[in-house]
DNA sequence: TTCAATCGAATTGTACACAATTATTTTAGG
DNA sequence: CCTAAAATAATTGTGTACAATTCGATTGAA
């Protein structure tokens, strides 16, 4: 009869968290390079996301899609504005809000970053049930986070 | 009749990996609370897990184990000399290779460090069966990813 | 009305993460 | 034996991430 480890729970293999940290790691790793095309980093990527959707947003609107807050989304901006994908400015109304905007340079943008998705498909070696399970495991973990505070 | 958008493909909730991103940041968020008590960033902590389990490796044989490579580990790997859960030696037969000990207390740590797997445990709202298909799911794209070059 | 509480963004400080480069050591081919 | 190639860490530079703090603008309760 095996002996039972009182520290197995410590074992990289039986952790369930440590795959999902590395598959997320590598999953940014082979954008890379389709993403080197647009000159744009995965984070500045999915930032235009939201930005391509809806055209005009705060930083807070921002980060509360994306699960970013202010110290990574403001450098994140200024990089964005410089490359002239969009625009800062000051909400008139309510002068704590900082409207970011896309220019039609990132509206153009979306015509290039439509082939990134099918690209990035081809890497991904799962059938259309498996990727549904995978979407439903990842937002259901993130709604219990969510929700518990 | 709907109209079909070309550019739905572009659209966060169509995205497989964003969701994938967003939940490793999540969970090693709320690793952090219980990481405090020891002292750990999440990536000490895993770096700490393959020590227990091997005793002495060196950089290139952790990096292979975490997925990363010397940049973040030399770092990485000089906080924990500083805190005194392991140790740096050049190897004697092969000058290339630093190799990483495991001390005592970083031994001890491993007393206090059981109690966090069960402490997360509680913070997963999912049943037996859907964190082994998260788990080999993971692992089934760690895998292709690996394996493809 | 007024001022304390709140809010949104920016800043600061710490810690990854990784590509690219460098330095040192070892190995192997001629 | 000697030198070119390979291997291993370390370093450098850029870009996230996020907690904590600060700052200015706004709001709401006394």
């Amino acid at each position: 009869m095996a002996e039972i480890d009182p520290y197995a729970c410590l074992k990289l293999e039986n952790q369930i968290c440590f795959p999902l940290y590395a598959c997320s790691k590598e999953v940014v790793r082979k954008y890379k390079p389709f993403l080197d095309e647009l000159d744009l980093t995965y984070t500045q990527y999915i930032t235009m996301m939201v930005l391509w959707d809806k055209k005009q947003m705060n930083v807070k609107e921002i980060g509360k899609c994306l699960y970013l807050d202010s110290g990574t989304l403001t450098p994140l901006l200024k990089k964005l504005e410089s490359k002239g994908y969009i625009t800062r400015h000051r909400s008139k109304e309510d002068e704590r809000n900082l409207l970011i905007k896309i220019t039609p340079e990132g509206e153009a943008l979306k015509e290039r970053a439509v082939a990134v998705p099918a690209q990035m498909g081809k890497c991904f070696d799962l059938d259309p049930k498996e990727a549904k399970l995978l979407y439903d495991l990842m937002y259901k973990l993130l709604d219990t986070f969510h929700t518990e505070e």
